[in-house]
DNA sequence: CTGCATCCGCCTCGATACTG
DNA sequence: CAGTATCGAGGCGGATGCAG
């Protein structure tokens, strides 16, 4: 019955400070990275992220639908789900951010483990190492599927774009669990050791296996620290 | 007597619930924005974060410390400040991005306006406003000076970056407060109408001015509104 | 069955007082 | 100056209730 009022604000003009006004509370990100992937219903929701409450997700939804990140699919039926608004899908580069952010802390520390794993978060991990600066002259695209979830990352023109669901004519196939993949991104997997070991299975053309792993930025460390980007060094697979 | 332990945590693997495992409680993201500009006192950040309670300050220095993103500058003495280290550094990208989410939102929003004001958030808008893909074939430099804190914005080569102090040869240098630079930023105080009334005041080349402007984002009437997030989302079914 | 609201115990937060 | 100790208020997490 609080409504807007009581709002705990850090009442700072600065833009950072506004930007935490709104979605800095517990969980408030999580409900948008769970929105970038599309629509979600209130129990989808609460099934994506343990542990939040019923009552806490409601509130959430409910200010953050007031703030004008989200809209309801459906205005009027309660059946329908909720979406991002474009305000709300401007999110996806600072959330991107703090993923890289994520994965490279991860990376240095010793991870719980007993963390629950999902695919869907893998897109927005490969998202988050992707990185255009590395595309080279490649001009292909590779095929993920990490447990169900099926997605690609299309690299042209210098641009590497991830997309939902199975690529046209993957130069490489990867098929692994979501635990060896995030293992994987927070390096804290070397990639010929999961490959070796069968954690991680790659299909296609060898060589785009080093390009892959190069674009992802995740080099099994001996790598070429010179940036001359010859098309690939020879892969001893 | 916790300690570190019941760290609460969300327990997910994925990339963006670590980073705010480690970030994401209040005012953490705000204690790294301070140590952005460079090392400061326990006192300092005090004073730069109102509101904040003592105890709470050292319980995030300290949490933060162990997560490795700050280091006391002076290990042994007490009299020593706080500084970032590389990793800590990481997340000014993040903070960028969630600084222009936070203009973003501001700028279709009330502003509370009895938000305490500084100076030196202004570098960080300036900071999260300028977009090199804006800078065309400029090469010269803007100073500004908000309040007390002067910085200037270099640009050359296709990139603008924002440097504290005095500008060499400024082709532009303005001068305003913290408030109405803020409601520049947030398009709620229209450029021409602020250098008419006075609150803004530029000394340079009137070409320049455009310029600048445009290279912030802030261009009078034509407006890009939606050229910030030419994202390409492709929309939800 | 979905989409919340209510209640309750606990933990975090914010403010003040106090100490080396 | 740089924190620690303490305590009330409120946000959070879990269980349950209830209406459409």
């Amino acid at each position: 019955m609080n409504g807007a009022r009581g709002k705990r604000s850090y009442d700072q003009q600065c833009a950072l400070a506004y930007a935490l006004d709104v979605v800095g509370e517990r969980w408030t990100l999580l409900v948008i990275r769970e929105l970038l992937h599309g629509p979600r219903r209130y129990n989808q929701l609460l099934e994506a992220l343990p542990g939040i409450g019923t009552n806490l997700l409601a509130a959430r939804l409910a200010a953050l639908v007031d703030a004008g990140l989200l809209t309801p699919t459906e205005p009027r039926k309660r059946t329908g789900g909720y979406q991002l608004t474009d305000l709300g899908r401007s999110l996806h580069e600072p959330i991107l951010g703090l993923s890289r952010f994520g994965l490279a802390y991860a990376a240095g520390h010793e991870l719980p483990s007993g963390a629950t794993a999902r695919a869907s978060w893998a897109v927005l991990a490969i998202e988050a190492m992707v990185d255009d600066a590395r595309t080279g002259e490649i001009d292909e695209s590779y095929e993920f599927r990490v447990d169900d979830e099926i997605f690609h990352v299309d690299v042209r023109a210098g641009h590497a774009e991830v997309v939902a669901g199975p690529a046209d004519a993957p130069s490489l196939t990867v098929r692994t669990d979501a635990r060896s993949f995030f293992s994987l991104g927070m390096r804290q997997l070397d990639p010929i050791e999961a490959l070796v070991s069968g954690q991680v299975a790659a299909v296609g053309v060898p060589a785009a296996v080093t390009r892959c792993l190069r674009l992802l930025g995740i080099t099994p460390d001996v790598a070429v620290s010179t940036d001359r980007l010859a098309d690939v060094g020879p892969a001893p697979v």
